[in-house]
Formats: structure tokens, sequence, C-alpha cells
DNA sequence: TGACGTCACTTGTCCTTACGAGTTACGACT
DNA sequence: AGTCGTAACTCGTAAGGACAAGTGACGTCA
């Protein structure tokens, strides 16, 4: 009979206990945890407050609940797809990037025509309201089972120079810098990384379990005179990938004050 | 009396009822909902099952509640700081990083002695149980009040050969990276994103809101023949921070079949 | 031996009741 | 007029009971 001490609510003391349970070993990762009728019994409070305090636990990712079958202490892996955000131009004009394995499209490809948000528009230098294509796919990789939503949002100004982009939808990013390529422009890319916890569509469609945030990568491909032309969104379960990025040193001459 | 219709329990329909209300601007982002007591008789249910409603809409990250007040639509802006993270070398020999506003220690650095675990020796590329000298930080960006926790960790093996490392400990990154640099190291960097909610610690260091994942950032420096270096994790809110990168086409030969 | 139904376990849902604790506004008292 | 206490709101915590629903094992029956 541990009976429990200080700091704030009976459910926190109880959750507290757990936590501590789980980080010092007590309860291995993957193992099962006492039912709650024995948390009542062990801790000697009433089911909501077992209840609460195995919410909360749920809520900071530690345990998996399965109905029926009881809680289980989540194992704290590793990421099993490393998403390698790197481009490589080959002498013949195309263009390759890893994780080739990543771009099985579990669905198909839905085309839309939108308008620049906020959020769009600040990422491509417009204002809002402007029109785009958009295009959006739900990506499988074979290998882990991992999920990702793909989004590719192109300005109706670039969308006219290149007539090509809109008219495939199944159009591989490579495959658009080669045309922007070929249309003369010189590409370099930003890409920023974000985190939230999903929408409830984006948790059924990435499949995702309790408390897992997803990541949200935003690449914006910059073409001569750092002109925005393509807004590239992946959106995937953070439990399942992690993104890794090359930075190089580049060199500038040292700033003298201008008098 | 909006009555509820179909899908699955009650409080989820309740938790339905209410995001719909909030997506479609019924409730706009910053306002008061209706308290537990209007819900229970708009919807004519109880108010545990209005609590759960709540709860659900709590770790979706679209509301905030706050006792003795109400509960309240959080407003979905862009993070207010967005972590640049490119590195410059100028010809003196020195390194300059942008945000550099956020090297305020809030606290006075804390420095150990530890051991390589499963995660940093994999980054590392080194076996678990291998020496390592740790130094942590709690930063905060006066601008936005964001907090940050730094930590860089630096094997015996490399510290022995630059003992500079370890005797000062406040030492800036960018200084370390021009020591190394003085002992003939040529320099780059890989940097991996992870995402992932809180712990408690983490938490109240960081001072998150509810259903708030953190940016796991981990920077490993690379010398000399790729060996690494030295490892530097950054872990900040999510709801106040991204991180940007730039991508380089790197220019390499086609490749050929080898026969 | 195989299939299937039942039962004992698990968590999920929902209700009622009660009180504690933070917040705010109003009104009475000084 | 200013101060302060109280009342009325808010959400937080805790208990009790009841039944639904998913899971797995066991035993019975064909």
């Amino acid at each position: 009979m541990s009976e429990i001490q200080r700091p704030g609510a009976l459910y926190q003391q109880v959750a507290a206990a757990i936590r501590e349970a789980i980080l010092t070993g007590e309860f291995a990762p993957g193992s099962l945890l006492p039912s709650e009728a024995q948390l009542m019994g062990r801790y000697g409070v009433s089911r909501p407050t077992v209840r609460n305090a195995i919410a909360a636990l749920r809520a900071e990712g530690l345990i998996d609940v399965r109905h029926g079958k009881g809680s289980f202490v989540r194992s704290d892996g590793q990421p099993a797809l490393t998403l390698e955000r790197r481009i490589t131009r080959t002498p013949d004009g195309t263009f390759t990037m890893p994780n080739g394995d990543l771009w099985n499209v579990a669905e198909q490809p839905s085309t839309y025509r939108t308008r620049t948000t906020k959020a769009t528009g600040r990422l491509l230098h417009l204002d809002e309201e402007e029109a785009l294509f958009g295009c959006d796919r739900l990506l499988a990789d074979p290998g882990t089972g991992a999920r990702a939503m793909h989004r590719t949002l192109i300005p109706f100004e670039v969308a006219e120079t290149v007539p090509q982009l809109v008219e495939e939808p199944g159009t591989h990013p490579a495959a658009i810098y080669r045309l922007l390529a070929q249309d003369g422009h010189t590409l370099s890319w930003t890409e920023t990384v974000r985190a939230r916890m999903p929408l409830p569509d984006e948790r059924t469609a990435l499949q995702l379990p309790d408390a897992t945030p997803i990541l949200h990568l935003s690449r914006i491909t910059h073409g001569t005179d750092d002109r925005a032309l393509i807004l590239e969104e992946l959106r995937i379960g953070a439990d399942r990938a992690e993104a890794a990025y090359r930075i190089a040193a580049d060199k500038q001459p040292a700033r003298r004050a201008r008098t």
C-alpha cells in the first residue's frame, strides 16, 4: 500500500507515481500496466481519479491504452524514417532527392484552385487572396508504413509560364524543378519546419496515435532573383519521421561599418 | 436547442459541434466559449460529458481553459520566432549565426559528465557508454519571451584535443566552431529535427501551454573526414518557434552503373 | 477435432452529487 | 470616495453508480 504525498491534486499524485514507476523501469516499455481496478486498490482512490491520472499520462505520450486490453508503456524508439532533405542536380539537368520510397501515392491526387491565405501568402511573398493551383497527395512509405500528406501550391503567374505544371497533376517534385530550370530559372530552396497537434482529419489520414504531433515542412522553390515559385508542404507524424538538413558555412566578406 | 446526431460517443458529438462552430467562425479566435453550464443546457448533456468534450478540444490545441474565467478559442498565429539555422564564416576565422537574441542565458549553465545513450551515440557515431562532457543552458528571447533549452555534448576524445572547450563552460557555439577550425578542422554541420510532447519538467521550464509539442533540433558539428565532434541540442516550444533551413542543389556527376 | 457461445476480464461512456478554488463585480461599510 | 467583504459566477477535483463495448480464454456441443 504505497500511500501518496504532497504535490497538488490526487490524480496528479497518482500520475506522478505511475510516471515515476515507468521512468525508473519498474514498468518496462511495451509492458502492461496494472488495470484501473488494480490501481484503484493500489492507491486507494476512485475510478475517475485513476482514469484522470491515466488521461494525463496519455496526453504526455507515455502510455497507450487499448480498449478491452489495458494500458501499455509506450516504447520511445527513434523515428523509423529520416527524411533527408537534400537536392542533387545531375549534369543532364535533372534533379534527384533521397527518400524516393515515400513517394508512393496511397490515393488519387486531388487538384483544385484556391487562394493564398495569410500563412501561405507570407511564405510565397504574395498578398492575400492571390490565385493558386493546388494538388494534394496522400503518400505511404512501404517500408515503415508511415503516411504523409503532400501539397503543392503554384501561383497562377508561375503556372502561366510553365503550363505543363498544371496539366499533369501527377508531376513529381523533381520533375517540377526540372521544368523550372529549363524555363531559365536558377533554383534554390528554403524550408521551414513547424510542429503542432493534428486536426481530427489529419489524425485519421495519417493514422496517428494519441499525443503525437505532426511535423509540418514547408519548402519554397526560389527562382531567379529569389522569386518564390512553388510552395510544397509535407505533413507527417512526428513519431515516425524526423527531418535532416545539411548546413554549410557560407563564406562572406567581413563587414565594415559604413561612415 | 441544437440536437446532435450520429458519429460515436456523445462527448465526441459535442466536441465536433463546438469544433465546427470554431472553425466556421461562430466563435472567433480569442473569444470566450459558453460556460460548461451553458453547454450542458445547449446540448442537453451532463457536466462530465461537457468536460470530456472540452478536454478533447484542449488536447487538439484548439482552446485554452483558464480556471475561474472560462474557455477561450486559441488564436492559431504563426510562431513569433523563426530560427534561421545558418552559419556564416568570416575571413578572419570567426563564425556568426542569426538569432543571436536567443542566446540570453536565463539561468546559470550547469556542466556535468555523462555517457552516450543509444540516441546520442547514434548521432555522434559512437558506441554506447562513451564518456561525454555536457553543458545545459536555459535560454530566453527578450523580444518574444520564448524560452529554449540548449545542451552541448562533447566526447572526451574531442575535449582532449581542444581543452578550452571544457574549461570555459559559457562558450558560445560560434566560439566553439572557431576553436575547432583553429585546430585544423574543416567544419560542416548536419541537423535533424524531431517533434514530441514535452515531459513535465520541459513543460514547466519552457512555460508551455496545453497540447503544445516541442521542436527538438540536434546539430552535429563534423570535422575533417566527417568525424562527429560536437552534438548540440535545442528544445523549444513549437507554438513560439519554427526552424528555417537553406537547401542548395549540390552538383554531382551522373552515376554510371559499374560493370 | 472443430466451431461457437458464454463468461470474465479489460476500458469506454454517462449520469448524479458535492465541494474546492480562482475571478469578478457589486454593494455595504468606513 | 475609497476599501473591503461577500456573492455569484467560472472551472477543478473527487466520489459513487450503472451499463456499453472490446478482448480473450475456456468449455460445451456438434
